[in-house]
DNA sequence: GGCTGGCACTCCGGATACGTGAGTGCCAGT
DNA sequence: ACTGGCACTCACGTATCCGGAGTGCCAGCC
């Protein structure tokens, strides 16, 4: 059956109430806060046949209305325009980033920034190292048999990891070393430099084989098998605002919210082509069923290198949190672009 | 007045049985659980007691006792000894932490380490910069006018910066810089630094002056301004769990657990003497009392370097959680001593 | 003097009952 | 197709009641 439109308005009114107000929304109040030009009574029809089709449901005889998954699914996809942010919000993002001096700053302020504009949990991922390129490898002698390698990538990321030599090294082999390796890696893609890696042993001198199998080793850790990618997370004192229908549930959520690996699935999939709306019971992660989130990728231009996002009660402000979200990527992404 | 033994049993059994039970213990309960030799009506009267000294409360009249924070003081203080961790425990902390590869890696695991076996919130310093030496400094030249200053401390933490440089500079004229500052620095502890990062400048070539000029504000300010450390949290979950007496308490609590200068003040006085217990009012931040904080510094040896902690109800398990700190404490310090 | 049994008293927490009001579904009328 | 009217339902707040755990106090006992 088809929706007409009054009957989409009465949903869109519905989620707009229920979403400002929290509380189940009834026929009246609704004539009298929208300006729908017809009778309670005929919007309690309209009401009844929303609520056949799965939009809306009443949480027991005789009390007002609240938007299922669906209903928001459909509020989401066709009933609401993305709300422009204001002015003073514009300016927040930008007082809050100003300043940010590496990486993990710019990380750690914009996930804070991201948990203050929207008042819920905010998620960002680090750039992921498997969309990153090799800008440069460091190695330091720390003493004649330990060099510490340092990995720097374009995404402005630094990784560095301990290497036990099986033998001495002079400052002109670790020269040597260096720049093999920098030859042989810079500018490639993190994902593409197993092949690569391997190779390397071959290119030195034969005295320097054993430690150059050493550091092959170490690279090949740093670089693709740690997989683990890093979080941030910020605003979870959020979760304890909406509190009513959270209560008991707030302690998986929380603990969902400690495992990276979970939190990273939700990013596993972001496709550049923009923001990803995950409603209620479309979460795959069982825990998490009962909030949505709201997600987008990240990065210099129209490339991703991670994604970033907020997750909250289903009943949650959509078009401004999807706003608030596309805002502070794309500011973020402007910024890795210029460093 | 001075409280005889037997009362000290008493009260020692009330804060074991609360601490167990999370109610109210009342005398009759008392008698029963512990040995006490006496009737239900002489604990009454040593209650009566405690009660007036201010070690012990009643919820309402009629109702069991209750610890007060002063009760749990002198428990801590004088009742109690700390208790061995299980060969269980101890052999879960060494799963835990066995493969760690880096710092931030150890860090990681620590925090989740100490939540779990104390099921509690646990915060872990970062190896604060104050108090490492500088083990080495490098230089990364990303192009003609930009460097990556990478400092390694000798705690195994790594932070680096970019270095805008007002001209270009050759492979000779970078190494130059980077030998002259590590002379000059390696091996001071980060506090001593600023008045030899002052001289910095006159020890290279008249050439190279301005590039040093850059570098030295970079260095001064990772080195020293730079003051806001790291911090990482763990089982913030957990809060969920002792619901009861929290419950709206939960949110000011989650936000003070996200300053991470709140948290830092908690470490700001570590001695390296031992293990602190902060109880309920005693803790001058605001929003945590009703809490309490156990922390203790941890460092290769006997140094610190930085400081961890769990925090929870006031009613917590003391005995096993300060066991669990230290032990912790103690088996990262010596991680750190290895490296 | 310190300990004990007995006893009256307090008060929390859960169960039950009741009235109220918001909201509904349906129907007959326009 | 919409509306006004009406009977019905049910969560929620308030009031009341009851049982039980626990106390404070007192008189007696060792």
């Amino acid at each position: 059956m088809a929706l007409d439109d009054r009957k989409l308005d009465v949903l869109r009114a519905i989620v707009e109430d229920y979403v400002a107000t929290q509380e189940p929304v009834g026929s009246k109040a609704l004539v009298e806060r929208h300006n729908l030009r017809v009778s309670p009574a005929t919007v309690r029809n309209d009401m009844a046949v929303l609520e056949e089709e799965g939009y809306i449901r009443q949480p027991h005889t005789s009390a007002g209305r609240v938007p299922t998954d669906r209903g928001y699914r459909l509020f989401v996809d066709r009933l609401s325009r993305v709300k422009p942010l204001s002015p003073a919000e514009r300016r927040a993002i930008e007082r809050f980033m100003f300043g940010a001096v590496d990486l993990d700053d710019v990380v750690h302020r914009t996930v804070r920034l991201l948990a203050q504009l929207t008042r819920q949990v905010a998620i960002v991922q680090y750039p992921s190292l498997s969309r990153s390129r090799v800008r440069h490898l460091e190695l330091v002698p720390l003493s004649t048999t330990r060099l510490m390698l340092v990995m720097i990538a374009d995404t402005g990321r630094v990784d560095q990891r301990l290497v036990e030599l099986p033998d001495t090294l002079g400052a002109d082999d670790v020269a040597d070393l260096r720049r093999t390796i920098n030859e042989k890696l810079n500018g490639s893609l993190l994902t593409d430099t197993p092949p690569l890696v391997e190779q390397l042993r071959d290119e030195v001198p034969r005295l320097l084989r054993p430690a150059m199998t050493a550091l092959s080793t170490v690279l090949l850790e740093t670089l693709v098998e740690r997989k683990e990618e890093r979080i941030a997370l910020a605003g979870t004192a959020n979760l304890a605002r909406g509190l009513v229908d959270f209560q008991g549930a707030l302690r998986p959520i929380l603990e969902a919210l400690e495992e990276e690996v979970v939190l990273l699935k939700l990013f596993g999939e972001v496709e550049p082509s923009g923001t990803r709306v995950l409603i209620g019971d479309e979460n795959e992660i069982e825990d998490l069923r009962g909030t949505s989130v709201v997600s987008t990728g990240y990065g210099p231009g129209t490339i991703v290198v991670g994604g970033m996002g907020v997750l909250g009660p289903t009943r949650m402000d959509y078009p401004g949190t999807i706003a608030a979200v596309r805002a502070v990527a794309r500011y973020v992404g402007d910024l890795l672009a210029q460093s």
